[in-house]
DNA sequence: AGGTAAACGGACAAGGGTTGTCCGCTTGGT
DNA sequence: ACCAAGCGGACAACCCTTGTCCGTTTACCT
């Protein structure tokens, strides 16, 4: 929420030192609001005229203050990139490796099943201001998988770059084969992960790590 | 290519008895081919253009025997799918049923894998032609877990619901976190989720299997 | 209360993508 | 050599997108 203001405030910043009325101040924060929405049930794809119509405005209101369809977006997508970093910090202070690593990646993977924006951020190429936060993001699992492998809790024939994967699958939901996923289907795909991640392997992985 | 030489067959069937020319036929299994890798590599959502354009031949020609888009991608679907219910047959009738469940599980990931628009087709909601099929998937999904629990070689605290859905996150692939997946991802990730499958269970499972 | 500038909403233009058709030209089969 | 079957791709029609513009409304200040 915090986080929300500045973004609103960064919006509402003008060159002239006016402030800006009331109502103008209240539908920003209603679009932004309705983009993070939209985001996470829609997906990157959402469109402005979407998002100001779950904001309950125009779109000429939504064009005042925002200066591109995109640059919103990416706004919404770093601010939870950012919330993601901060939940790895702190995983990664836990006393007991594995047990910081587990919280990480429920964390994690609830994020990605709840947020179909945010999921698809992190899957396909992306703008510039996320690249960076991509890195971080990378350097943040090396250093979780590689300590809770020193701590013995995961097996080490796999490499940091696997894990990453695995917890985008486990956020995997959405319907197969005709079956619809319930809201805790990534909790049971990943306690069966995270089983798989933690027991003696059954012989060499196939295939090299990624790159 | 049986079923493909069948499927070019329905699409040259003339009203008239008339003998159709040597080029019609080739253009046809060239679109044909084209379809399928398209469907592959771009998805369900591939443009008749295109599959024009891989095929080297007009739009013009790809109209004059294909009803729609929908019908020539529908029929490119329900031959993989076909395909995939052999597999499954095949596997149950494996002496061993873990084994034949880790076949079939291979299989079906790596078809998943290597087609997007296949996992597209089981994912979404699709045509009536391929909801027929899901239906008998999901038998063999049923079958095949079923006995793979009962020979005691995969953990009982899962539905076999939940198989559809882990199989579908072992094929997740793409990229994350700026990683990209190698062609081989989808074995690994898949070892881990055997692995996941195979041993004792820790704990309960969250939630309630999917209906 | 009333004046005024800021803000609003939504019709609109412009652009890009889609499916599917049509017709002048080409080519395979007899 | 003939000619109908087949071909290619320009084209129409449609849909959805982003972003602009302007007549109307409304918050704020005196």
């Amino acid at each position: 929420m915090s986080q929300s203001r500045s973004t609103v405030d960064r919006l509402m910043a003008d060159a002239s030192g006016r402030r800006p009325r009331a109502d103008a101040r209240r539908n920003v924060e209603r679009l932004v609001e309705a983009a993070r929405i939209a985001v996470a049930e829609v997906g990157v794809g959402v469109s402005a005229h979407e998002i100001a119509r779950r904001a309950g405005v125009g779109v000429g209101t939504f064009y005042r203050r925002i200066p591109s369809l995109d640059a919103l977006l990416e706004l919404v997508l770093v601010e939870i990139l950012d919330e993601i970093g901060e939940l790895a910090d702190r995983a990664a202070q836990d006393r007991d490796p594995w047990h910081g690593f587990c919280a990480f990646a429920a964390s994690y993977v609830r994020l990605r099943a709840e947020s179909c924006g945010i999921s698809e951020a992190l899957g396909g190429a992306c703008a510039t201001g996320l690249a960076e936060r991509l890195e971080r993001l990378r350097e943040h699992f090396r250093c979780l998988v590689e300590r809770a492998q020193a701590a013995g809790a995961m097996r080490t024939d796999l490499a940091w770059q696997d894990v990453p994967f695995l917890l985008a699958a486990a956020a995997t939901g959405g319907s197969t084969v005709g079956l619809r996923a319930g809201d805790q289907q990534w909790e049971r795909n990943l306690r069966v992960i995270l089983d798989g991640l933690r027991h003696a392997p059954s012989g060499q992985l196939p295939g090299a790590a990624p790159a």
